[in-house]
DNA sequence: AGCCAGGGTCTAA
DNA sequence: TTAGACCATGGC
């Protein structure tokens, strides 16, 4: 079987070095909520009324059901807006500066954004790794259907974010690569029916034995 | 026309 | 502690 860093080099090559998301900190969490069981193409229909306009600052001022409307493409709005109001509280706190919420404890961090409603594990640790700059390794359903198709088993996505972090160097770059290449690996190649020509793991992925 | 998105929360057992 | 229902829209 491949190690975890095997796997990354082999992703790197076939893909790429990753894009990052915007370096805007503020856009970077209201679209990790966006962005929650949907589809990019929906993200990028946000408003633009929205999307020229997003600040802490503008987004407070508006009140639940205006930002539904303007979120209402994302699906889920009732939810997101309830989330993107709650995120946007907590970032005020630190005086809407990036620096200063990274200069906190990872883990303090981590812990105040599951305690806001509508964040999970998964949108926090987004957050933290793509907004913030702060090594937190992200887990999504890409990330577990990947490694079990590679023959990795887990019992949670905690053991498998444990996994990598004590595997791996802790080192935001490679975390939000890794991420970012799975997605990009499993929405190429990797869907229900998994196109297994060409990819770079056929030798030893579970998907080949089905769909050869 | 009907399925699916690959998240998060709440509830029931 | 875990499994399943539920939220809502757009794309295929």
């Amino acid at each position: 079987m491949l190690t975890i860093q095997e796997v990354y080099d082999e992703l790197l090559q076939s893909y790429g070095k990753p894009q990052w998301w915007a370096d805007n900190p503020y856009q970077v969490m209201v679209e990790a909520v966006l962005v929650q069981h949907t589809t990019w193409s929906s993200v990028k229909k946000m408003r633009p009324s929205l999307k020229d306009k997003l600040s802490p600052v503008y987004v407070q001022s508006l009140q639940q059901e205006a930002l539904e409307e303007l979120i209402r493409p994302c699906g889920f709005q009732k939810a997101k807006a309830r989330a993107i109001q709650a995120l946007t509280g907590w970032f005020m706190q630190y005086g809407c500066d990036g620096t200063a919420v990274r200069i906190q404890p990872l883990e303090q961090l981590r812990a105040e954004l599951l305690a806001l409603h509508g964040i999970g594990a998964e949108t926090a640790d987004v957050i933290l790794v793509y907004a913030f700059r702060l090594p937190s390794f992200i887990v999504d359903a890409y990330t577990r259907n990947f490694l079990k198709r590679l023959g990795f088993s887990f019992a949670s996505d905690a053991e498998i974010k444990g996994f990598f972090e004590g595997t791996l160097h802790k080192d935001t770059e490679l975390y939000g690569n890794y991420h970012w290449l799975i997605l990009k690996h499993c929405i190429s190649r990797c869907k229900k029916t998994p196109v297994c020509g060409d990819c770079p793991f056929a030798s030893q992925c579970a998907a080949v034995a089905i769909h050869p």
